[in-house]
DNA sequence: AGGCATATGTTAACGCCGTCAACATAAACC
DNA sequence: GGTTTATGTTGACGGCGTTAACATATGCCT
């Protein structure tokens, strides 16, 4: 009589509260997130939710917390599908799975990147979990520049590059700036300019040959 | 005695609260800016607001609006000040402008790309101030395909990879992500990242030469 | 110049929000 | 069994966006 996750005082509030505030965000945007709603949504006082979250800020960055653990697993998740993938291929893979999941969870993608959560430092946990999913990205990338498949450039350079290029992807198409109907689906965008990225890249490390 | 810009009621309040309002947002970010805030700094009831403006919302539009609007000046001044630069130099100008422009104004670059943004069919003068920044860019793409400088692919597909790379890297650096003291300055990645794609795809473009 | 229509601004109020302080109750532990 | 601790509630405060009703200045018409 005792499962890990719900089952004591009023139910598992914490995670009933988190659910409560994706399914909210997914729904009706970000702007529409109100601790009240969710205590509303939940079935408990407005005040219930200060035993489990100090504030605002502090629930937000949980969620986005997740949000990042969710997208590392991801990208892992889709690595191990293909074992034997090469360094550029494993690159284009992970470009790819980055921008489905953002693309497959709008509302929770922007709050990963939301405004409050600038002062990261504030949230170990939250700056721990954001770390964790560049780290993967930027061990595919030294991987490519080891096996000689990138430039000799600085990792951290090319990581950022590479990150730059899924990230805004993925912002422009969950704000509704890709509109043009010639254009593919944001999901087939990410690989097709992931796996362009990478062989222009390729061809750049191969100087004359 | 009629200055076309203040002088009648009270001051010309439409521009003096867009005035305030970017004040307001490069000093405590887009999610401390509150109409009735304004109305106080301007000296102002609060409902005043309302004369000039529907709603936060058409307020918001309006400083995004201004924001497309500088950032399409800015690309056009850069592009004149080299009048005889070649199809590829000036996309790199453009990208490096771009990235400038957002990490210069990084409360104003946020807003512009904001959550309540996503429904710009409302406003007409703010989709048609992203559309004509937007267009700047396809032109230039435009310009380097036809040269034969950029591979022979569509316009819209280089164009929409561009701007995601360069909006990538300003957001990314708007939002505290790009720590690593290893790195260049956001403004100097810009340059970087923008030749680096130029060249790669410059070179991607011909084949075997 | 006088008078009316319109543009602009104000006060008061509503319901929402985040948050705090004080109080209540259930669970856990000795 | 009684106390500590975790969890939840009520009530209140100030701030917010927004509306309705009222006030005043400006400008236009004759």
């Amino acid at each position: 009589m005792s499962q890990p996750d719900d089952s004591y005082h009023h139910g598992n509030l914490r995670s009933a509260l988190i659910g409560a505030a994706l399914a909210a965000l997914e729904q009706d945007g970000p702007s529409a997130l109100s601790l009240r709603g969710l205590a509303r949504a939940v079935g408990v006082s407005a005040t219930a939710v200060y035993r489990h979250f100090a504030n605002k800020d502090d629930l937000v960055a949980a969620i986005a917390t997740e949000g990042f653990e969710g997208l590392s697993h991801d990208m892992h998740t889709r690595l191990e599908k293909e074992p034997d993938a090469d360094p550029m291929r494993r690159l284009v893979i992970l470009g790819e799975g980055y921008v489905a999941y953002a693309v497959a969870h709008p509302a929770h993608y922007r709050l990963m990147f939301g405004k409050r959560m600038v002062e990261r430092a504030a949230y170990p946990a939250l700056a721990q979990a954001a770390a964790h999913s560049y780290g993967i990205l930027e061990n595919a990338v030294a991987d490519a520049i080891a096996s000689g498949d990138l430039p000799a450039m600085p990792v951290k350079m090319l990581s950022t590059l590479s990150w730059s290029l899924v990230h805004g992807l993925a912002t422009l198409s969950n704000d509704g700036l890709l509109t043009d109907t010639s254009l593919p689906a944001s999901a087939a965008l990410g690989k097709t300019f992931t796996q362009l990225l990478a062989d222009a890249l390729h061809r750049l490390a191969q100087p004359t040959e």
